[in-house]
DNA sequence: AGCGGTCATTCAGAAG
DNA sequence: CTTCTGAATGACCGCTCTCCCTTA
């Protein structure tokens, strides 16, 4: 009797302390996040620090474009400069071929430097958005060097445009992959070894590596009679898995540096953060690469996010009246989230006097080239597409990029939106964020390792209510950034409105109850089955037992949305044999919120933009002011607490 | 399985 | 006390159900 009393003692004392030691340990991990969050501020700041102390020394007379180069420790700025001279051995040799062969007088930002690199026989990391001529950088060496060069590329048909490129200009290049003959392959062994040189540059799948031991062999003998000048590797972000083009097979062409430690190496991406680089150095098995590193920003373009209203006609109706009055006659895209919301939206816009058209992977491969090639000679003025229009799009005067729904990453919406504005002169990227949207990508991407962390940060970007767009894509690309360098090009730099902290603890708590109640009665919720709940609609029974808000239904989405995004809550995915669903549960910091002094709080403008006027919120006042402030006593709700 | 629309039922409060 | 009206509620039915194509 006795010592049943004392182990249930002992029992309680056990479970309030492994309560306490529950708490303490989130709270740990919530520092440790804290603290390397600090840690890559602080890099970033000491990098700024180090370029405006070479930027103040009067010898670094730099400067000579918008372009940012992190050398190697190996290398520092001024022996990297000394590349950007043209009395090299081949400098001569390098200028005749450049006007003969390839018709151009002058060189682009980085090209000389990245060809002069390359040439003295260093291994090369090369980072430069698309259509900024990165394939002359080996196509011009391969031309002054005995030899042939080794070109590694993912897809046939870009190595079938650079065939015919280079055959119109009379330079020498062949292929091998599965569709060529065995004739044909017999031909390019046979010249890999052949001191005539019958040809300048190789182009290969790295299947083709990984699997043609033959191919293998013959490399070698080249290497051995030093007829194997150089190798390329054409989007090398593909080796990482953190890359978001992953191939299997690119991750075992380390082989080619192990076997062919002198042969130097050159790889080519558009978009690479800092992480992926050294991944894949790791798997090229390159030990101390120079890494150039083009700017990712473009000042022509402005940046602009706005609220969908969950009444899905005011986003359309929006749409049509921006295309109509502020870019009429102007070419432009517009992305939508599925083939089927290609084909209603472009119905719809058609509707609207907008000459629109739908772009997407199951038209047939007639239509799709007629689209393209109706909207790049103007006689289409919208394209509302997939992501399936993306590969071979490069007209220079678009002059607006719509996304009907947000992109799944920010390097997707940063790639797609800049279609815009290739010709340098002023267009617009505008994304419309709805919150029903995050769940419909959510499901989507549920089988990507990495998928629901890329969208969270896409969210992140889209609920951003004080900071420069452009800050926000430059943290993402490891940038060294100014806030300076927008110039007010985009939407938060340009009208600068006030901006509240408010603490969103209680309504926090209430989000909880709701999710645990329900969890009580082993019942799931949806995202949208939760706001309804906490704005009073659903069985009388449950609005008995919890509080409800008297928020606008769009900031209600909005307090969901970013306690989700701060793991206050996380998502619950259940799997049917036709779909998938997304319901919310309780996330890893959810029991902070029993500690009565712990805040959450959240930014948000003075005032909110919703487009159109449809909302039934908006209707009334026409602008609304921020209600979340306090929670403004609505008499109604008040008699629904106390029966 | 979720969700929007329709229809029948229930209930509170006002009018006769 | 009965009758009428409108709001709230719940059962039931029918509809719908997701990006990109590439390599050996």
């Amino acid at each position: 009797m006795d010592g049943s009393e004392s182990t249930n003692g002992v029992q309680a004392e056990l479970d309030s302390v492994e309560a306490e030691l529950e708490l303490v340990e989130l709270q740990i991990a919530e520092l440790l996040e804290k603290q390397t969050e600090l840690n890559s501020r602080k890099r970033r700041l000491l990098r700024r620090l180090e370029e405006a102390c070479d930027a103040a020394q009067p010898s670094a007379s730099s400067s000579t474009s918008s372009v940012s180069t992190s050398p190697s420790k190996a290398m520092s700025k001024q022996e990297l400069q000394r590349y950007d001279e043209t009395d090299f051995p081949w400098s001569g040799d390098m200028e005749r071929h450049l006007k003969a062969s390839f018709h151009l007088s002058a060189f682009r930002p980085l090209q000389l430097r990245a060809i002069n690199l390359s040439m003295a026989g260093r291994d090369l990391f090369l980072v430069m958005p698309t259509g900024r001529g990165k394939s002359l950088c080996y196509q011009l060496p391969a031309l002054c060097s005995d030899g042939f060069t080794l070109v590694v590329t993912p897809l046939v048909s870009l190595m079938e445009d650079q065939l015919m490129n280079l055959k119109s200009i009379d330079v020498p290049a062949v292929t091998l992959n599965a569709s060529s003959s065995k004739e044909h392959a017999k031909m390019v062994m046979a010249g890999m070894v052949d001191p005539k040189a019958p040809f300048k540059l190789l182009y290969v799948t790295p299947e083709k590596i990984a699997k043609s031991k033959l191919l293998m062999s013959r490399l070698e003998k080249a290497y051995n009679a030093q007829r194997l000048s150089r190798i390329a590797v054409d989007e090398v972000h593909c080796c990482s898995q953190w890359g978001h083009d992953f191939r299997p097979d690119y991750k075992l062409l380390g082989i080619l540096k192990r076997q062919f430690p002198k042969v130097p190496l050159l790889g080519l991406t558009a978009t690479a953060t800092s992480s992926v680089l050294k991944d894949c150095q790791k798997i090229l098995c390159v030990p101390q690469p120079v890494t150039l590193t083009a700017s990712f920003n473009r000042t022509n373009l402005f940046y602009e996010v706005r609220i969908k209203d969950p009444n899905n006609d005011t986003s359309i109706n929006d749409i049509a009246s921006l295309i109509n009055t502020k870019y009429k006659d102007q070419s432009g895209i517009v992305y939508v989230f599925s083939q089927k919301d290609s084909e209603v939206v472009s119905a719809e816009l058609q509707k609207k006097d907008v000459q629109a058209f739908p772009y997407h992977g199951n038209m047939s491969p007639e239509d799709k080239t007629r689209v393209h090639r109706r909207w790049t000679a103007n006689k289409i003025q919208v394209v509302v597409a997939t992501v399936a229009f993306g590969m071979g799009i490069d007209k220079p005067d678009v002059r607006f990029v719509i996304h009907h729904t947000i992109s799944k990453s920010i390097e997707n919406y940063y790639q797609e939106s800049g279609r815009a504005g290739r010709d340098d002169r002023p267009a617009d990227c505008v994304v419309y964020f709805g919150f029903a949207d995050i769940f419909r990508i959510s499901t989507m991407v549920v089988m990507e390792n990495v998928g629901q962390k890329k969208l969270l940060q896409m969210v992140d970007y889209c609920q951003n209510a004080d900071r420069c767009r452009r800050s926000l894509m430059a943290v993402h690309f490891d940038e060294v950034w100014d806030d300076q360098g927008c110039g007010k090009m985009c939407d938060t730099c340009r009208h600068g409105d006030e901006c509240l902290s408010v603490d969103i603890s209680q309504h926090a708590r209430e989000v909880v109850q709701i999710l645990e109640l329900a969890a009580s009665m082993d019942e799931k919720m949806t995202p949208l089955k939760v706001v309804e709940a906490w704005m009073g609609k659903g069985p009388a029974k449950r609005r008995k037992m919890i509080s409800t808000t008297s928020l606008a239904r769009l900031q209600a989405e909005a307090i969901v949305a970013r306690l989700l995004l701060l793991e206050y809550l996380s998502e619950d995915f259940s799997f049917t044999p036709y779909t998938t669903y997304f319901y919310l549960k309780l996330g890893r910091k959810a029991a902070l919120l029993k500690s009565q002094t712990h805040t959450v709080s959240m930014k948000m403008r003075s005032t909110v933009k919703v487009c159109g006027a449809g909302g039934q919120a908006a209707s009334k006042g026409g602008k609304r002011a921020d209600q979340c402030a306090g929670d403004a006593s609505v008499p109604k709700k008040a008699k629904k607490h106390h029966p």
